[in-house]
This record gives C-alpha cells, sequence and structure tokens, in this order.
RNA sequence: GGCGGGAUAGCCAAGAGGCAAGGCGGCGGUCUGCAAAACCGCUAUACGUCGGUUCGAUUCCGACUCCCGCCUCCA
C-alpha cells in the first residue's frame, strides 16, 4: 500500500505522489511567539512530527518547513502588556517553544525561518500582486482583492457571498469588497515597521507563509499542513496571495495536497483562555513525561476531534510503562534489525493511521514477552524500538524511563535506592520477610516500586 | 443562515456492508516468601435517536438530537 492522505482541498483520501520523483517538500504552519505553547498548539507539531518521519523512511528526499510567526498584533498587544521589548518577547517564546517540542520529543525542521527575515520577499511579493492587478492601495493599506480570483474559497468551500453573509466583523471602510483582506498595513512610531513603497508598515497575517514557502520550497511543493482552524481565512488567502502572484502550474500551483489535524479540547470543553482551561505544554512537562503526552496525542487519529484530559496522559503513561517494560525485560538481548516493522508503516501510510500503529505495537508487545528463544526475543526487541523510532516513542533506555519524576519532587536518588534493594534482599536472603516488606513499604510511600526479577531487583517510580 | 468534524464498552480508541481490533482500568488464576511485572481467562442485551436501501448496516442514504469548530487575522 502506497502512502494515502487526506487532503482537505480534495475532500477526501487520496493516493500521494510528489511532484518530483523521489522528493517531498512540506510546509507546516508554526507558532505566533506571544505565549506558552499550549497543548493545542502541540498536536499539528506532534501530528507532522510522526508524518515526516514517515516521509523520510519513504523517500530518499524530504525537506520539512515550519516558520516561526515573529511579527504579528497579538505580539504587539503583549509587548503593551507586559512592557517587555518585541525581540525579548519573541526571543524567550521561542526558546521556550524549541525546549518544549523538543521535550515532545519532535525532532526540529529542516528550515525554520522567521517572518521578520523576510519583510523584503513579503514586499516584492505585494508589489507582484499590485501588478498583475490582484491587490490595490487604499488609505496607506495594501488589499488583496478577492474579486479578481474567480475560485476563492476552494479549500475552505466557502464563497465569497457566505463570506460577507457570516462577516461578524464590521468591514473596514477602505475595502472594495468585504472579503478583501490586508496585504500590508501601516505602522503607528510606537508599532513595528518597515519602510515601504506604501509607507511605514507591517505585513498582513497570511504573506509570511506565501513568502517564506516559496523561498524554501519553491512556487510549487507538494504538502502545506497545520491546524484545522487555520483553513479560513489563512491557509485560502495563502493560495490566494500565492498563486495570483504566479508560480500557478499544471496542479494548480503551491500545495498540491492540504492536511489539517483537528481540533482539541480540554477536559471535555473546548479549550479557552478565558475559562483558564487550557493546558500549556510547559506546565503539563512538569507533572508528566513528555513522551507520555506526546503518546495521549498519537492516541487518537489525527484527524479526529480530541479531547485532552490528564487522565488520557496517565493512560498513556501506562502504556508506555508496558512497552518499557518489555524492553527491559529483553535487556539481556541486543536488539536485532531496529527499523520499524512493515506492518506499522502500512498502517501509517493509511493517512497516519496511529492508533492502529500503536495497537501492532503492544501485538508485538505482547509477542516479545512470550518469546521463548533468545532469537526471537533480539528480532522482537528490535522490531519494537524500530515502531517507536517511527512514532517518537520507546527510545529511551528503560532506566532513564523509569527514573522520571515530575518537577519538584524530591524523592530518594539513585546510590540510596541501591542501597535499599541491598538491605531488604539481605534481609529476603535471610528470611527476615517483615524488614523487606518494611523496606519495600518504605520505598513505595516515596513512589518507588520494586519488582523483584530473575535477573535482581529493579526499580521504577510512579 | 452557510460550511465542516464528531457521537463505539467504566475510560481511551481503531474498524469494515456479513460473527464488534487494541490499550487502560477491574475481576479470577499461574508465577512469587508476599508483592510487582509477565502470562492465561473473564469484563459491550451490537456501535447517539428514528426511518430507508439491502438477504444482511454499527459500517450506505435521509431526518433528528447532542457536542466541537469555521464563516477575515485563533494550532
Amino acid at each position: 500500500m502506497a502512502l494515502h492522505i487526506h487532503d482537505t482541498l480534495r475532500g477526501k483520501k487520496v493516493k500521494f505522489a510528489p511532484r518530483k520523483k523521489g522528493e517531498v517538500r512540506i510546509y507546516v504552519c508554526g507558532p505566533t511567539v506571544y505565549d506558552l505553547a499550549h497543548i493545542g498548539n502541540a498536536r499539528p507539531v506532534v501530528v507532522f512530527d510522526v508524518f515526516t518521519r514517515l516521509l523520510r523512511r519513504l523517500y530518499p528526499k524530504v525537506t520539512y518547513v515550519r516558520n516561526i510567526t515573529d511579527v504579528d498584533d497579538k505580539i504587539n498587544a503583549a509587548v503593551k502588556e507586559s512592557g517587555e521589548t518585541i525581540q525579548a518577547i519573541t526571543e524567550r517564546t521561542t526558546k521556550i517553544f524549541h525546549d518544549d517540542m523538543a521535550a515532545l520529543g519532535n525532532l526540529p525542521p529542516d528550515h525554520e525561518p522567521k517572518a521578520t527575515d523576510h519583510i523584503d520577499g513579503m514586499i516584492e511579493l505585494v508589489k507582484k500582486l499590485l501588478e498583475s492587478g490582484h491587490a490595490y492601495e487604499a488609505e496607506s493599506h495594501v488589499l488583496f482583492s478577492v474579486p479578481s480570483m474567480p475560485d476563492y474559497g476552494k479549500l475552505s468551500k466557502l464563497n465569497r457571498d457566505d463570506l460577507i453573509a457570516g462577516a461578524r466583523v464590521e468591514v473596514a471602510p477602505y475595502k472594495k469588497d468585504p472579503a478583501d483582506f490586508v496585504l500590508w498595513k501601516p505602522s503607528t512610531d510606537d508599532l513595528p515597521g518597515w519602510d515601504s513603497p506604501w509607507g511605514r508598515g507591517r505585513p498582513g497575517w497570511h504573506l509570511e507563509c506565501s513568502v517564506m514557502s516559496e523561498k524554501f520550497l519553491g512556487p510549487e511543493f507538494d504538502i502545506h499542513g497545520g491546524g484545522q482552524d487555520l483553513i479560513f481565512p489563512h491557509h485560502e488567502n495563502e493560495i490566494a496571495q500565492s498563486t495570483c502572484a504566479g508560480g500557478i502550474g499544471k496542479d494548480g500551483g503551491f500545495a498540491k495536497y492540504w492536511m489539517h489535524n483537528g481540533y482539541l479540547m480540554a477536559e471535555g470543553e473546548k479549550m479557552s483562555k478565558s475559562l483558564g482551561n487550557f493546558y500549556t505544554v510547559h506546565e503539563l512537562l512538569d507533572e508528566f513525561p513528555g513522551e507520555a503526552i506526546r503518546l495521549a496525542l498519537l492516541k487518537t487519529h489525527y484527524r479526529q476531534p480530541l479531547d485532552f484530559t490528564k487522565v488520557g496522559i496517565r493512560q498513556a503513561k501506562q502504556e508506555l510503562q508496558r512497552f518499557y517494560t518489555a524492553i527491559r525485560i529483553a535487556g539481556d538481548v541486543e536488539a536485532k534489525k531496529v527499523e520499524p516493522p512493515e506492518e506499522i508503516i502500512i498502517a501509517l501510510e493509511d493517512d497516519l493511521n496511529t492508533p492502529y500503529a500503536l495497537t501492532h505495537m503492544h501485538d508485538i508487545t505482547s509477542d516479545l514477552n512470550n518469546a521463548t528463544t533468545d532469537e526471537e526475543r533480539e528480532k522482537l526487541k528490535g522490531k519494537l524500538i524500530g515502531a517507536g523510532q517511527l512514532l517518537g516513542i520507546a527510545q529511551q533506555i528503560p532506566v532513564d524511563w523509569f527514573r522520571w519524576q515530575p518537577a519538584g519532587t524530591e524523592s530518594l536518588d539513585d546510590a540510596t535506592i541501591k542501597i535499599l534493594i541491598a538491605e531488604r534482599n539481605q534481609a529476603r536472603k535471610s528470611k527476615d520477610f517483615a524488614e523487606a516488606d518494611r523496606i519495600r513499604d518504605q520505598l513505595e510511600a516515596q513512589g518507588i516500586l520494586l519488582e523483584d526479577g530473575a535477573q535482581g531487583t529493579t526499580w521504577k517510580r510512579k
């Protein structure tokens, strides 16, 4: 089975074929760096991380671009509120974003361009749109003329009349058509701005992705991804800007396929800052291992709505315990041929069916636990770890995984635990089970669980 | 009003027109000094409601209910 993905543009699952043989170019919308990433921001990062891992296995060359948007009115608002400089906010937020995403086991993209490094390109793009009659100037703004593009709305399946009918925001008076959107807007002195043919100003929201995707992937690339909420207006407007500025080829130009991940709720309610029921990745990482958070996201198919809960993370953590326990028990044999088994690849090739891939991982785990010969165990251990490679889980050394503890907890150090285990085993040897159990209970009270195995006593944290 | 996604066991969650995967949790057993882990077994009066198509639907169609979202700057 070849790779199939659900394409938002065509509205169905389709067979994937890259524009250039053996090469895949993918662009995913990254964060606007004004605040800590919440778990909803993490979903597309994790989803497309697994997806690009799969692509790299399937194709010799993959270029994955994910941008950082560091110019935006939300950033300006954050500046006003905190008094920090823009640079301080965007750099700090970017740093934390990187740390948080790494903690969730995400590999960095090949390129991570920043919007502010590409203002010149944006100005060029706006010029092109003006020259080709797809844009116009009005009151120091430059606007995209939606009526100039006959098939505007093809991604979101919204037509211009619907847009106008559903408008909840007052239409700016300088717009020729209510559906037109801003390409460039003027900045007052207290706002970030760049010199342009239309005066000092700053770019509209969608411009950066049009410019940076072309710069790193060319005017026609393969896949554009992001959260469902970006379909309209962001991606719709990117299509408008990029295709009307040129770069229209046989596949309609710009991205050939569009992939969007589903929405997230938190604890049964829609995530909302005003309700306070959203989790930042940062705070979650204090309480849970990043890998458990990652798995909680991958347990649900990426296009399904996901109700993200702490109970869900705990369940994910239990599943990881199972994988790592099996790997730990098989610690006496070398994993052989560590690479993703066929069934895992097949599951993921079917529009990234991570839940089904996980089912296979559990099957492999059962087989490993049931294996009787070392030869089988070597093979199955390799399969299990190989499967985890694609999903970005089960890659740690088991000891490290079992050692993890929440931030700020003060528990016994490894050396002390070792000593207590030795004392307990001494007691067991001399049949002083009361003392042995006392030590075990004492450790358990500190969150340390003991397991007496054939190869001695091992421990893990709850 | 327009457009889109969802509703499967205590919980999470795949799936296919023809006996309802998997995991977590729970229960019983084997193993263990006892545990834990592992293993074995059990754990859904049939998949939101009502109709329709069909030999047969939970899977297709229609209506409805509820939930989530988009309709100009939110992943």
